[in-house]
RNA sequence: GGGUAGGUGGCGGAAUUGGAAUACGCGCUAGCCUUAGGAGCUAGUGCCGAAAGGCUUGAGGGUUCGAAUCCCUCCCUACCCACCA
């Protein structure tokens, strides 16, 4: 059987193009256009899986075709060989983490090589080599010469175990990301960049880049902007204010209550005034006790405690408002206290409802459609509710329309009039609970009097303690029969009638009815409704007095400004944490003298080496192990000459891969962390094609790094500064059994057994055929479709071989067998469609094309000459076979570096084709018709045809519609 | 709860963007060949039906001569975020 050496063929060119050293980039070439692709450099953790598969090898296939295009492709690899795996490896075996990680890039380099990558390693970059942190350290200190860089007291993640401070991002459903400890809060003081600042202009470079929108939309989410104001809220008898942030000024009027976060210097600040102090203080140490999971988990649960004897004053009705604490309200937002509008919001509507708070409603918003000249009307109805029956009760007209009872309120108490209004309609009068639920603007039709109104409805929710009837004081237009039912039968009673009136007050009434119930408990039966249970949206204002009509929008300027609030811009975005307390990472380049401060090491004397010490365990105080270099901790003071200490935190290793595509372009250089020449030539990367978790990290703190050092003048002007042209994020690869690969599962897939046994090309095409690889989809790994691609590459190979019946390419270097006219076209077509398909990152259906030409070629024979074409369409997907294959043709240069076929876009044109004839939309013939029929030429001979006359049976079709090149469509 | 991407045969997935749904591959079935293999070749393979024919792209409705594709309603899955005022 005609089964080729895998081994062999892939061994050989393997040795061969690192010998003759193509992959070796030069910066610039003649009369070629340079080309930055890019993808993320891997982490050393010992063995290549099968995600470093997918991630390097079938970009490369788009790499290769650059290249062959005539580009002058740059294509790096190195690895990002600090972190913390390193380091608990390191512990747990007693090696150093700098062996265990050099170690592990020696094997792991191999085994890149073997994907037959085209990578330029004269140009790896590792960034624990210090000739790269060297430069890390020098663009952190000119971050710190700036004041991006700071250290802060701030409350961190804290692993217990693993003793160190983890980003928000290490933080997986309130666990450490890599050893699954619960995490707690701790404050430290902690180095940070100030990725804040640059907020709005990382939002800004969004607009222009030309990404996916999905990945942008991700990174808008992560920053999280919020437009709103900040307003001041006076303390009674006490001079001072505190300030708060709300995106909702528009609903200043129903704030009933203020809430402060545990944090806030307010507390701290007036606790002589605070009666309960010492209950505050120890609600306060609680809640900063809490891990991340326990906050999680209490998500709905609301706690807090109030500050007696303090109030404040809501400056749009002057009214008193009481001041609590609790941890619903984050310090590191806003202004780390709210003004709380339990009516509008979930979260205070939990809240008040816990603490028995005042709720008070401002947003109401419209139903029906306005008419003119309306009569305005205020009153109100009722959800009420027998928890006996479990039912509700609705009236019924003598017309048989059913309402909610209630009615007309005039200037008497509103609630006390709706009650009234009940009684007197159906003389239910035992309620036991009520609550305010909710207003709306209805614009009805009062077809008794004839007149256009529009009525301000609040509704109750009323539960009843008996259904027990009082004397009704009748009136001539009140006899209402009392139905009880279930919330279902009056919606869809309402919902039936919506098509002629508008109910839908009516029905979002009774649906926040039976979920407050519900959520209370009372009503058993029935279940919640999707529709939030407050009112959360824009609307129309009430019991704001002046503004009252408004809507919010309009409403939320004026407020601002009657309140002498300002407007304020705030993002969910945090100030990123660089400081780690661990050994295997860059020295920060700090100096800390008790004279002087923090002060920068001079430049003279970077890189700061990473000192070899023999304990890496970090202090459990969480003191980084460096402390333990004696020697190296002690230095002058660049400044006063004094005794000092070293920062001996380390960066976190995002910094490291903040800017390795800078040093990709530049990697030897000595002088400068790339010269501006060498960035000139390269950048901004063309390409990156990377994974999407790091969407929202790496993707955007490497933006920020890359504007930062823009505006710092370190960046040549005319790149920009966003580091990116385009992203392109892959999918995942799952285990066999459509499971994340992991170990504990059993379903991992070791890519060096298949290379093994099929061989690198076959691994590399069954990845790249798996399916789209630019959707974020994932693929589970199929262990019998890889050998579909071993026999079409086997087959490949065969027709080439000259025992081969079908063609003795290597015998004859003339045609042997001619193409036919279809076989031209199919090649040609072939040539453009694996060209697009490659350059949209379709290599599924790229390959798809490849096959049915193998088949073709297998059917009606190739020419040498036609099966070169074919050999370089396939040279990016399966470049060691195509090697060797085209080096048996006897070319004596690389098909690697072959310039990519045209097509004749001629021999593609079709000159005939199917005309599909379509009667009443269904296929009932098909015929051949020359490419540039006409229509009438075509209706004539559809008309002619036996089948479509039988279809007919005599009638005249009454439209026909023909579209050239497809379809006639003949419609009775 | 929010955001994003999706839902097409037994499986991975195609479909020129409104024009023959199921390309290509896997799997399966039958046959051939043989140096008995995870080999090769040939034919078949969405579903129902003996056939004519009918049905089919998560469910239901709509627009259209024509819908996987566009519009409404609903259901489900994956990823990310999650008390952010």
């Amino acid at each position: 059987m005609a089964s080729y050496d895998h081994k062999k063929i892939e061994k050989k060119w393997q040795k061969e193009w690192e010998k003759s050293e193509i992959y070796k980039t030069p910066d610039e070439q003649k009369s070629k256009d340079n080309f930055y692709a890019l993808v993320e450099f891997p982490y050393p953790s010992g063995n290549l899986h099968t995600g470093h598969w997918y991630a390097f090898s079938v970009p490369d296939i788009f790499t290769r075709k650059k290249r062959m295009e005539g580009k002058n492709v740059l294509f790096p690899i190195g690895f990002d060989a600090f972190g913390l795996p390193a380091e608990n490896a390191a512990i747990q075996r007693g090696l150093s983490p700098k062996k265990w990680t050099y170690e592990n890039m020696d094997y792991m380099r191999k085994q890149i090589k073997s994907i037959g990558a085209s990578f330029d390693w004269s140009r790896e970059v590792i960034t624990a080599d210090p000739e790269y942190y060297k430069w890390t350290q020098w663009i952190f200190l000119k971050f710190f010469e700036k004041g991006l860089a700071y250290q802060a007291e701030t409350p961190v993640n804290w692993c217990p175990k693993d003793k160190t401070v983890l980003a928000n991002e290490q933080v997986v459903g309130g666990h450490c990301e890599r050893c699954g400890t619960e995490v707690i809060q701790k404050n430290m003081k902690q180095w940070m960049l100030k990725i804040t600042d640059y907020a709005e202009k990382l939002l800004e470079g969004l607009e222009k880049l030309n990404w996916k929108d999905e990945i942008k939309e991700a990174q808008r989410n992560w920053i999280g902007k919020s437009e709103g104001a900040e307003i001041e809220f006076e303390i009674k008898d006490n001079k001072s204010k505190i300030k708060i942030f709300t995106t909702r000024p528009d609903t200043l009027f129903g704030a009933t209550y203020m809430v402060l976060a545990p944090e806030h210097p307010f507390i701290e600040n007036h606790k002589s005034q605070v009666t309960n102090y010492k209950e505050v203080e120890k609600y306060i140490n609680q809640a900063k006790k809490k891990t991340q999971l326990q906050r999680q988990k209490e998500e709905k649960e609301k706690t807090g405690i109030e500050l007696k004897s303090i109030k404040a004053i809501n400056p749009a009705n002057n009214e008193e408002i009481s001041v609590w604490v609790a941890d619903y309200v984050f310090s590191g937002y806003g202004t780390g206290a709210i003004m709380a509008v339990p009516a509008h919001d979930e979260r205070d509507f939990g809240f008040a409802k816990k603490f028995k708070l005042p709720v008070k409603h401002v947003i109401a918003w419209e139903s029906g459609s306005k008419r003119e000249r309306e009569e305005r009307r205020d009153g109100g109805c009722a959800v009420i509710f027998d928890h006996q029956k479990q039912k509700y009760a609705f009236g019924k007209t003598p017309e048989g329309i059913l309402d909610l009872f209630g009615g007309g309120v005039g200037n008497e108490d509103l609630t006390r009039g709706i009650k009234r209004e009940i009684e007197e309609e159906s003389g239910l009068h035992d309620f036991v609970s009520e609550e305010l639920l909710d207003e709306a603007l209805v614009h009805y039709f009062n077809y008794k009097k004839k007149v256009p109104r529009l009525a301000r409805a609040t509704c109750l929710l009323l539960v009843l303690g008996s259904d027990k009837l009082g004397k009704i004081a009748q009136e001539d237009h009140e006899d209402y029969k009392i139905l009880w039912l279930d919330p279902e039968e009056a919606i869809s009673y309402w919902e039936e009638r919506n098509k002629d009136s508008d109910y839908t007050h009516w029905i979002r009434f009774l649906k926040r009815g039976v979920n407050w119930l519900v959520m209370a408990g009372i009503d058993t039966t029935n279940k919640l409704y999707p529709e939030p249970t407050v009112h959360t949206g824009k609307g129309i204002l009430v019991n704001s007095g002046k503004f009252d009509g408004m809507d919010s929008e309009n409403a939320k300027w004026k407020i601002i400004k009657f309140v002498s609030g300002k407007k304020a811009i705030q993002y969910r975005l945090r100030d990123w944490v660089v400081s780690r307390q661990r050994y295997w990472g860059a020295p920060i380049p700090i100096i800390h003298c008790t004279k002087d401060g923090a002060a920068a090491a001079p430049e003279k004397d970077l890189p700061v080496l990473l000192p070899e010490i023999k304990d890496y365990k970090p202090y459990d105080d969480g003191k980084s192990p460096l402390a333990k270099a004696g020697k190296w901790l002690k230095v002058k003071c660049p400044k006063c000459g004094g005794e000092a200490e070293r920062e001996t935190d380390t960066l976190d290793t995002f910094v490291d891969s903040s800017w390795y595509f800078l040093r990709y372009c530049d990697p030897i250089n000595k002088k400068e962390f790339a010269s501006s020449a060498k960035m000139k030539t390269w950048m901004p990367v063309d390409l990156y094609s990377g994974g999407a978790e790091h969407t929202t990290m790496h993707l955007l703190y490497s933006r920020f790094w890359f504007k930062a050092m823009f505006d710092l003048g370190l960046i040549p002007k005319e790149l920009g500064d966003e580091p990116y042209k385009e992203r392109r994020n892959r999918g995942i690869i799952l285990g066999p059994d459509g499971q994340k690969m992991s170990k504990s599962k059993g379903n991992v897939v070791d890519p060096d057994e298949y290379v093994a046994k099929f061989g690198a090309d076959t691994v590399r095409m069954y990845l790249a055929f798996i399916g789209p690889y630019n959707e974020v989809g994932s693929y589970p790994w199929n262990p019998q479709a890889i050998l579909g691609i071993r026999r079409f590459l086997d087959r490949v190979w065969k027709i080439a071989s000259p025992r081969s019946s079908t063609l003795g390419v290597f015998e004859d270097s003339t045609p042997s067998v001619l193409p036919r006219g279809d076989s031209a076209r199919l090649l040609n077509k072939t040539i453009n469609k694996v060209g697009d398909d490659i350059e949209e990152f379709h290599f599924n259906t790229a390959i798809s094309a490849l096959m049915m030409l193998l088949n073709e070629m297998e059917k009606a024979g190739v020419s040498s000459e036609n099966f070169s074409v074919f050999l370089k369409l396939l040279a990016p997907f399966a470049p060691h076979l195509a090697e060797e294959l085209w080096s048996k043709l006897g070319n004596k240069n690389s098909i690697h570096f072959e310039l990519w076929p045209e097509y004749n876009p001629k021999l593609i044109e079709e000159t005939t084709f199917e005309l599909i004839v379509q009667i009443n939309g269904k296929v009932r013939d098909k015929f051949e018709v020359p490419a540039d029929i006409l229509e009438a030429e075509a209706t004539h001979l559809t008309l002619e045809r036996e089948k479509v006359k039988l279809a007919l049976e005599n009638k005249k079709p009454r439209r026909i519609i023909f579209i050239p090149k497809r379809l006639i469509s003949l419609v009775l």
